[in-house]
DNA sequence: CGTTTTTGACCTGCGC
DNA sequence: GCGCAGGTCAAAAACG
């Protein structure tokens, strides 16, 4: 297919490099053999070569051969030769040492292959089980189902829930409805038809007004999201969004994301706006409601509030999907959660082996990669394996949580792997410890690329557009989380960039979960395109899963190099720059072919930023 | 002066 | 049907 090629060519590019380097190695290792063997001739070479430690030998050695034969005396010569063995010996420790140094480099390097190359075939397997799944599910979609096969199929459909489907078919009058319908049928599979939806709902609603969410085919989150109860969907699309209006009601799909945070908002990149604040019963600290100010029309709304037992920790839940191009600084936690509220919705649909799908009552769980993430509502319980994610059961909707707030020192498995990535290079970001906590204790096999660089690399090569930063708070560094919101400290979100990066990452480690991230990312794209930044949306589902994998595994092998070469901050670093870069406003909307993911000038997310910097 | 926050009132859903 | 709790609205206040 031609989506592996390309997720192939991706992978193969930095493999190449990775070989590239070896050989570049493995030449200098020659050379110093050949150091060994010939200190002069190494003097000869170094001669030619920019400045190195065996230059100050080499000027010595010249001074010797400068002199006339003639005039040298034999104590000269003695000189010369015990000088010159000096020098050789010299070159030897050198030499010796930067062998060793560069063997060291070149197995570590083996290793950052090796590790790339089983992450590629992990994917490429993972991959081949979705196309796989997918044609099955073509053959098998036509099949009358009842109402949970039904929602099962549809929940494939990176959130289209069955209320939707319902609502298009009563609403969907015209002729060509049945290519909705088919469309739904067809290509359902793994919840990429939101790319088909798009293109096909266009000439079949061709002038209807459709509300900026339905006519992005957004999925997802959005999908759950966006279906306000009817309240909302009165009060919120009485502007005349009859489309909207008319979804029956449906339970909203929310993710929870607990944080350590000692501002009263996290930084999640988006610009929010209060509109609201309560009392809850059973804490006393109010509960306050924000709505999203990026767009006007934009339907996402989160609610902020501290935990009763720890008053360190921010709850942030978030309902719906921004309809709208997202700030760099806010595409991390939008995928996340997006991806984690599809998942809320499509959780049953999960037939992988192992993978536990179908949960009657209350929360559960299971393993993958080590990765807890169970989510449940009151109807049915889903379950599936997250970062540390912990399940919460709202009463009246499905809600999945985030909890980014467990110490490093409860995943000791955790620690190990974060170990395991550290070892090539000593130093390790003190945000990595954010990382752990999204690591699970059972997290022995977690993603190769859990480390600083994955993130950082992935917002390099995404024109800096990918990965935003996030202000979740730095559970360990909580005094350190008002500097940053303060300033606007593009690092200082890298926290819980990472942490939402690995949570995010942590889904793709399965297909089910990939195919949540790539309703994450369809939405995104979706968005994008529907915001008039001039994204093609006609673009299928193969496609789309072509560009998500690729995405998802170019970052997973640039990670593992970027852990290995440049594991130090690089992340925050490449934030850095990419704050930097949106807040001088060059960047807006800069979309990759692949990821278009948007950006805006503004990065600030909690209300006290949009006052440091947008007034 | 425009935008955002505050805050009391209002609306809605749910349980009894 | 009633009361409670959650969620939203919108006018006033505050802010920059």
């Amino acid at each position: 297919m031609e989506t592996a090629g390309s997720k192939r060519y991706g992978v193969e590019v930095v493999i190449k490099d990775e070989k590239r380097v070896i050989e570049s190695n493995g030449d200098k290792e020659v050379g110093d053999t050949g150091k060994v063997g010939n200190g002069r001739q190494i003097h000869e070479d170094n001669g030619s070569k920019p400045p190195s430690p065996n230059q100050k030998d080499l000027s010595i050695t010249k001074q010797v051969s400068g002199v006339p034969a003639s005039r040298r005396s034999s104590m000269d010569i003695d000189l010369k030769v015990s000088s010159t063995q000096k020098n050789e010996d010299e070159e030897l420790e050198t030499a010796k040492v930067e062998m060793g140094e560069v063997r060291e480099e070149n197995e570590r390097l083996k290793t950052v292959l090796a590790r790339i190359v089983q992450d590629y075939q992990s994917l490429q397997m993972h991959f081949f089980d979705i196309v796989q799944n997918e044609q099955a599910n073509k053959t098998t979609a036509p099949t009358p189902m009842n109402e949970d096969e039904e929602q099962e199929l549809i929940s494939l459909s990176l959130g289209r829930n069955p209320s939707e489907h319902k609502r298009d078919e009563k609403t969907i009058s015209n002729p060509s409805k049945s290519k909705v319908d088919e469309a739904l049928k067809e290509g359902l599979a793994l919840g990429l038809d939101c790319k088909f939806e798009g293109p096909n709902r266009g000439p079949i609603e061709p002038a209807t007004n459709q509300s900026p969410e339905d006519s992005f085919g957004e999925t997802k989150e959005e999908d759950l999201g966006e279906q306000w109860p009817p309240s909302k969907i009165l009060k919120t699309m009485r502007s005349g969004d009859d489309a909207v209006s008319e979804q029956p009601p449906v339970k909203k799909a929310r993710v929870s994301v607990r944080a350590r945070c000692d501002t009263p908002t996290m930084n999640d990149g988006c610009q929010w706006r209060k509109y609201g604040q309560k009392i809850a019963k059973g804490n006393p600290c109010p509960r306050a409601y924000y709505r999203c100010t990026v767009a006007p029309a934009c339907p996402v709304r989160k609610q902020v509030q501290r935990c009763v037992d720890d008053m360190s920790i921010l709850i942030t839940t978030y309902e719906g999907t921004h309809n709208h191009p997202l700030p760099v600084a806010a595409t991390a936690m939008a995928s996340t959660t997006s991806a984690a509220a599809y998942m809320l919705t499509s959780g049953s649909t999960s037939s992988r082996p192992g993978f536990p799908s179908s949960m009657n009552s209350a929360t559960t769980s299971a393993d993958l990669h080590g990765l807890n993430f169970t989510l449940s509502d009151n109807s049915r319980s889903r379950q599936f394996y997250l970062p540390n994610t912990s399940i919460s059961t709202s009463p009246s909707c499905p809600t999945i949580t985030l909890d980014l707030t467990a110490p490093s020192s409860t995943s000791s498995l955790s620690t190990s792997q974060y170990n395991r990535l550290s070892s090539n290079f000593p130093t390790m970001p003190r945000y990595s410890s954010t990382t752990f906590n999204f690591a699970s204790s059972e997290s022995n096999s977690l993603p190769t690329s859990w480390g600083n660089g994955y993130l950082s690399y992935g917002t390099q090569s995404y024109n800096n557009n990918q990965m935003g930063s996030l202000n979740l708070g730095r559970p360990q560094e909580s005094s350190y989380q008002p500097y940053m919101q303060k300033n606007n400290n593009p690092g200082s979100q890298q926290s819980l960039t990472d942490t939402i990066t690995a949570a995010t990452k942590a889904v793709t480690s399965d297909p089910t979960f990939r195919s949540a991230l790539a309703a994450a990312i369809t939405s995104i794209v979706s968005a994008g395109a529907g915001a008039g930044v001039g994204t093609n949306i006609n673009q299928g589902a193969v496609e789309t899963l072509s560009q998500t994998l690729k995405w998802s595994e170019h970052l997973q092998s640039i990670s593992n190099y970027s852990a290995a070469t440049n594991g130090n901050g690089c992340a925050s670093t490449y934030l850095n720059r990419s704050s930097s870069n949106t807040q001088q406003g060059t960047s807006m909307f800069n979309l990759p072919p692949s990821l278009p993911f948007a950006s805006t000038k503004s990065a600030s997310a909690s209300p006290v930023d949009n006052r440091d910097h947008i007034n």
